[in-house]
This record gives structure tokens, sequence and C-alpha cells, in this order.
DNA sequence: TGTAATTCGGATAATTTTATCCGAATTACA
DNA sequence: TGTAATTCGGATAAAATTATCCGAATTACA
């Protein structure tokens, strides 16, 4: 469904979010929390970054932090690292159908990709924040 | 969602359905109908035949056809092509929870699941037979 | 029987995704 | 002021996915 990149923002981010408001969370905290690798990771908290999912401070004492006061929920997230593809594709990608001239599926389809965006929407970094803080879960 | 092998297979599985019952359709035919790699194509024809969801004959005039009296849904094709994961899988991938000790959004992604499964279940070749055959649509 | 049409499988190549490495810049703080 | 901790970006490598090529085997049919 997600790319692995993807999947792994996403954990990112809900780890960030359950660190206190004020801490910094570095890269080296994040790769272990989510069991993820370190170098490839950095990459992926730099286009969140790029994109204003995060914000980082340089050099010792330094890491990343959701922005004060931001929501964020997955689709967000998931726009920044996969795109639009998951959103505007379909099963089968036809190129020559429309609303209009629907494949015989498109009625079905189309009621579970509104869910999944509603489900994406609807899921903010909050809903996951508590049981991470608690331990009752983890993001290994 | 699916790899492009996949979305390959499915619409492969359409056009061929599509043909006359008897008549065999050809690589080329396919590759032509479903504007795809023919070299490509062919390796996924051939899984699908090892998995028993295409019958093949060699030799000119040779081809594919769907199993005389299968019935087949989008799900065997996804599985035989992707494999389990999109179904086993989950958003985040967890390896340490489960429906006793579930994330906050476990609930809801599983209706989510559920339905995709359904779809994929209910959404038979036939379903889009007809409109294929009258040029309603195409597979390009 | 010969030839063209076709599936089949192995080898290889191109592209994309995932992952690693490293050097530079920045900052906290001893 | 010096050093360790850290982000940042570029270069590269490894793995997975997608795609191409080719030769062998099979079959229809002229
Ligand atoms: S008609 Fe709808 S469901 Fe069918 S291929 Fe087009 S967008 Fe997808
Ligand atoms: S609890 Fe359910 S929804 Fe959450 S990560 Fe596990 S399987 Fe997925």
């Amino acid at each position: 469904m997600f790319s692995k990149a993807c999947t792994y923002a996403i954990k990112a981010m809900i780890l960030i979010k359950s660190c206190n408001e004020d801490k910094k969370c570095s890269l080296q905290e994040i790769a272990k929390g989510i069991n993820s690798p370190s170098a490839f990771t950095a990459k992926i908290l730099q286009q969140l970054r790029k994109k204003g999912l995060l914000v980082s401070t340089i050099g010792a004492k330094g890491g990343f932090q959701i922005p004060p006061k931001k929501q964020i929920c997955l689709l967000e997230i998931v726009e920044a690292i996969d795109g639009k593809g998951l959103i505007e594709s379909c099963v089968l990608g036809l190129k020559k159908c429309s609303s209009l001239n629907p494949c015989p599926v498109h009625e079905k389809y189309q009621n579970i990709k509104n869910e999944m965006l509603k489900f994406m929407m609807e899921s903010s970094l909050e809903d996951y924040t508590e049981k991470i803080k608690n331990r009752t879960i983890t993001l290994k």
C-alpha cells in the first residue's frame, strides 16, 4: 500500500510527536525507535522538513520536532513521501475512463478510495501518541 | 496499491476473458490490447499459468485462455502476482501488535481492509467483460 | 515436409527504490 | 577555544522491480 520510505515516515512522525513538545528527537533516537536504517531515514526526514511537516535544529543537542501548533494527518505524510499516486490512481489505472463512462467496478472502488481518504484524513498523530508514551505499543 | 506487474495481470485476465470462450488470445494480442511491454507481459502470463489462473497452448495458433468453467476474482490475481502482502500487512506493519493489543487506528483500518478484501473477492472477471466487448471501455 | 506462428525459459539490461558512506557546516558546552 | 554531537547534502552502492533479447521447443497448415 505505502512504500517502505512512507511507513518509515509515518512511524518517525508518530515517534517525534510522542516526545515531549519541547524535546528534540535526534536521528539516532528515531532510527532506533522505529527500527529503520538511519541514513535512509535521514533522507526521509529531510523530505518531510522540506514539505514543512518537520522542523529541525542543527548542531549538538539538535534534532527534529513537529512544527508547534500544527495538526498533521496521515494523508499529509503519505502525500509528502509517496505523492498523489495512491489518491489519484485506480485499480486499473485506465486512461480513458471517467465517472461518465466508468468501468463496472467504478462505484465500489470509489467508495473504498473515499473511505481510505477519510481514514487518512481523520487519523492524526495525536491518535497514536498516548499508547506510545504508555508503551502499550511500540513502533518497531 | 498494486505493482505494475499486477495491474498488467488484471488487465490481461480481463482481456482474455472477454475473448470468445473458445478463442485463444496470443501474447501479442494481449500486449497490444492492454498496452504493455510484451516480453514482460509474457513473464506475468507464465506466473498466472503456473498458479492455475490461465491455460496455454503452445505452437502456431496457440495462446492463452481462462481455464474453462473457472470463476476468478480479483483477489486471486492479486495474490498470484503480489502475494499476500496487501492482505496481511498493515498501515504501520508493526510486529508486536494484535487485536488484543492494537494501535489506535486498528479498528478503522481493519474495516477498510475488510472492505478492500470484499471488493476484490466480489469483483469477478465477468463483471468487466461486457463493457470490454461493447467497447464502452478499453483496457489501454 | 518445411515454414511461420507461437509459448517457454534463461540471460541480461534499465530503472526505481532502498540503503550506505562521507565530508562539511552548525551548535552546545566543558 | 576545542571537541563532541548533530543536521545537511552529495556521491555511491545494493536490492528489487520492470523490461528486453534470444534461442529452443511446439504446433498449424500450406
Ligand atoms: S472507471 Fe473508475 S474504477 Fe474503473 S478504471 Fe476508471 S477510475 Fe478506476
Ligand atoms: S494494531 Fe492493527 S492497525 Fe495497528 S499496526 Fe497493528 S495490525 Fe495495523
